[in-house]
DNA sequence: TGCCAGGCCGGGT
DNA sequence: ACCCGGCATGGC
């Protein structure tokens, strides 16, 4: 089996397991940014504190975000930790947004995917990881996410190297699987779900889907 | 109780 | 081009 065959078994296999996971979990694709930035080295949970504080205030919005104080956005995002440096980062998507977008969602995704993705990076805060799930969360762009999870269940089946970049990876699933929003979505969770119940608090696998 | 969570940046080799 | 410390909360 090569490695092609094997990340769609692999996908099978999850998906069997699983089922539909519909993410990215959220009301607006600006809410999916917000979390994307929140949730870096974070875990889930508390980023939903902190975005439940941001729409109890009602500024869960570019608008919103643009005009509050630092210090407040630093003190309702709290509980998703780092929470200086994420309030900078916020901001400074914000800026890109309204100084290269109009400060419309719409206007920045009506760009070309890679493209966008090149100028994505370029903002202050916004890495590999991050931009993907904007692209591919927010704006249903095709494209793979790759994280931390991904990496640590393919090495664990050989598929990758330990050495292996972010690019790799990313073109290992682009080029073997058929470009589509929907199963790029769902693949990326399925994996995500997967290190989350199975490689944590099983790290033998043994109840791993992928091993029986 | 210490370690980790859906990373990224900046300074040092 | 890598490598590493810093960033911070909440759960187990």
């Amino acid at each position: 089996m090569n490695r092609g065959q094997h990340l769609l078994a692999i996908y099978e296999t999850l998906n069997e397991h699983f089922g539909d996971l519909h993410w990215w979990p959220s009301d607006s694709p600006f809410e999916v940014i917000v979390g994307a930035i929140l949730t870096q080295n974070t875990a889930w949970r508390n980023v939903e504190r902190a975005i439940s504080q941001l729409k109890s205030e009602g500024i869960l919005s570019p608008e919103g975000i643009l005009k509050i104080d630092d210090r407040m956005l630093a003190d309702l995002i709290r509980p998703a930790g780092y929470y200086n440096i994420k309030t900078q980062r916020l901001k400074s998507f914000i800026r890109f947004l309204y100084e290269e977008c109009n400060g419309d969602l719409d206007n920045m995704f009506a760009e070309d995917l890679w493209h966008l993705r090149g100028k994505l990076l370029k903002v202050k805060g916004i890495g590999e990881e991050t931009a993907d799930s904007i692209l591919l969360y927010a704006g249903n762009k095709p494209i793979f996410i790759i994280d931390a999870y991904t990496r640590r269940i393919l090495q664990r089946h050989d598929i990758i190297q330990r050495d292996a970049t972010y690019e790799d990876v990313q073109s290992l699933f682009m080029t073997h699987l058929p470009e589509s929003v929907p199963l790029y979505n769902q693949y990326h969770a399925l994996l995500v779900n997967t290190g989350k119940f199975f490689c944590n608090s099983n790290p033998r696998c043994d109840v791993c889907p992928l091993y029986t």
